[in-house]
DNA sequence: CCCCATGTTCGACA
DNA sequence: GTGTCGAACATGGG
């Protein structure tokens, strides 16, 4: 589930707590998602703190306890972040519970390729600081972004649109929707884009984005038919303005899904 | 049993 | 050093 647009969602669901007094932590052992922290070093850290801030950026999340203990969470390929009753006894999956008195906040991740840090300071972890600028907004400009396709120039644009460092929040299904709207094949080489291109790609990423953080962040539903989302998975989908059908194919290391003769590969 | 999965990281290799 | 690619991570579903 998580790109930009989930993980917004799963801010607010435990922004819905803000201002809970955590009353007890409760850690599942020797979990690779939970790593260097142990259950110590988050009772110490989050007991009689309140929930102060809840942020998102991209793939990160970031919540603030009282002043000083940051609690961040990456959910990885399959974590989620739910709200449950102050009773809750933790399930097999559930490796994080921050109990208050009236609510539980968990982390659950079946898979565990998600990540959960705690930072002590005043300020937000250097990380944090140091991100890249967003997507929505006046964040990313062309020029920066034509800079890193440059960069990257001989990568295909799917693998390219994944970089978490220039592009935060983008995931799989995203960069295809994206290059679909843009009517860019997926291997195009980064630096081979016409000026025309470069600005139908950086349109694609605005409307994308917002879009995704309207409807699934918003709304709470999945994209409209009229999206590549709803066939990409579908077995004979079909692009949803040609009709003709969708090819999968792995490229840059993932499955891309595209619509040939709508993206085509050019000089 | 096999293959696949909305992610990141690490080691091998060019 | 730079850049790319595949495997690995842990678990479940088809």
């Amino acid at each position: 589930m998580p790109e930009l647009a989930e993980v917004e969602r799963a801010r607010r669901v435990w922004a819905q707590a803000a201002g809970m007094v955590v009353v007890r932590v409760a850690v599942r052992g020797g979990v690779r998602c939970l790593r260097e922290v142990s259950a110590e070093v988050f009772e110490k850290a989050l007991v009689g703190r309140e929930l102060s801030e809840s942020l998102a950026h991209g793939k990160q999340l970031l919540f603030r306890f009282g002043e000083a203990a940051w609690l961040s969470v990456h959910l990885g390929m399959a974590g989620r972040l739910r709200r449950d009753v102050p009773e809750l006894v933790p399930g097999r999956h559930d490796h994080l519970v921050v109990y208050g008195e009236r609510v539980a906040l968990v982390y659950q991740d079946y898979r565990q390729f998600g990540r959960v840090r705690l930072d002590e300071g005043a300020e937000p972890p250097r990380w944090w600081r140091e991100r890249p600028a967003a997507l929505d907004g006046e964040g990313l400009t062309v020029g920066a972004m034509r800079a890193f396709l440059k960069r990257r120039g001989r990568a295909p644009l799917k693998a390219v649109l994944l970089m978490q460092e220039r592009f935060p929040g983008i995931g799989n299904w995203m960069a295809d929707e994206i290059l679909w709207r843009a009517r860019i094949h997926p291997a195009q080489p980064a630096g081979s884009l016409s000026a025309r291109k470069e600005r139908d790609l950086y349109a694609a990423i605005g409307e994308v984005v917002r879009g995704a953080l309207h409807f699934i962040a918003g709304q709470g539903e999945d994209p409209p038919e009229s999206w590549l989302f709803a066939h990409r998975w579908r077995d004979g989908g079909r692009c949803p303005v040609s009709g003709k059908e969708l090819v999968r194919e792995r490229i840059g290391g993932r499955t891309t899904c595209y619509a040939p003769g709508r993206q085509r590969l050019r000089e």
